[in-house]
DNA sequence: TTCTGGACACTAATAGCGATTGTGTCAAGT
DNA sequence: ACTTGACACAATCGCTATTAGTGTCCAGAA
């Protein structure tokens, strides 16, 4: 019996752990979005969280620290995100990738702090993103290596190097697209499927 | 006779005074590549190009008009440089784009000011961007008015859509390519080059 | 004429310096 | 576990004096 109490009591701390975590990540994100990283307080985070300021110390060590937890959330969420979609369409992956490119596009156009991560744009207001060092620098990398296997696995009758070419197609023009738009997401994310289904389907006489 | 010298001497004054502004612009590029636009002086320049400092400012007057003629100067010689690979090659579009990448690849690798405009990068050390409300921000239009035209007359049988996109993609990619690169120069613009064939040539179905 | 060189007013950048504010840590209290 | 208050230390701010640079004018030389 006192194991499992053990691991009862365990398990209820670590969840109030979490939660506690996210409240306060989620005070951060919201400061940050209005103030900015630079403008950020500590006591404010602790005070919207409702916690002391003493606490968010402990959990997350140091205001650094905490733009790094806060920019990993980001991007885990943005990460899932891309899955779910992609998982949605299943075989049809045209409609996953066009999908997935729109939902790119609109995370970007309403996220700050993902659409800095995404381009990679250093300083600006995004000054936070001195802490992408964790995971969030091999983000298209992993964005990159997501898509090659859901192509791999829908697509295997393509070859392995049009897949190549394809995939870094949508990842290049999707950023490109974040960073000069020229049309609304919808728009843009079909003329890159479009682009980049001829690109997989055309093998090259050369 | 007087009509005569008097046209002769107005085309020696032009050509002293163009001179001397290419003096002065070569001088204000050398510097500004040391020390960036803010840490730029007026009078090194005019020591550097051989003038007092007031002879540029009755050439130019003021710095940011200097800073206007630079980049107006550098973005003109890269948009001539492209028309010159362009027709090199004549009818071969393909070889043209390859070879107009690579141009443009290593055009920003060692030039940092085109490379600045290219990729409209604002802030760091390119302060001086602030200024291409002139004839810089169109460029990447122009650029890709000039490649749509030059495909026009090369692949007329390449529908009007295809050529778009594939315009599109070889100026997205390629700047794309400059921010980050993964290959040198020759290989990624055969990379391009590939990929924009494939867009061009294969009608989709749907 | 065209350019030079020096003199000038005015403005922007710089350095120094309290005063303020915020980070990060500690210990005692609940 | 979390809070509260206190603290040392560092960064930032507002202010001032000073410097350095822009932009202009004009007398003189080529």
């Amino acid at each position: 019996m006192a194991p499992h109490r053990i691991v009862a009591m365990t398990r209820y701390t670590d969840s109030v752990r979490s939660s506690l975590r996210e409240r306060v990540l989620d005070a951060a994100y919201g400061l940050v979005a209005d103030a900015g990283w630079a403008g950020l307080r500590m006591a404010h985070v602790a005070e919207r969280a409702g916690v002391s300021r003493q606490t968010v110390y402990t959990e997350f060590g140091s205001k650094d620290a905490l733009g790094q937890s806060l920019v990993m959330r980001e991007v885990d969420r943005f990460l899932d995100g891309i899955r779910e979609v992609l998982d949605r369409y299943g075989e049809d992956l045209r409609g996953g990738v066009t999908a997935g490119i729109e939902f790119t596009l609109r995370t970007a156009a309403d996220n700050d702090l993902l659409k800095a991560v995404l381009t990679s744009q250093r300083g600006g207001d995004g000054e936070l993103i001195a802490h992408l060092t964790t995971r969030s620098e091999p983000l298209l990398d992993t964005a990159t290596a997501m898509l090659g296997a859901y192509a791999a696995q829908a697509w295997p009758e393509v070859d392995e190097y049009s897949r190549e070419l394809a995939v870094e197609c949508v990842v290049r023009l999707t950023v490109s697209n974040i960073v000069q738009p020229v049309a609304p997401p919808e728009q843009t994310a079909q003329r890159i499927a479009r682009i980049v289904t001829r690109v997989a389907l055309l093998k090259d006489e050369d």
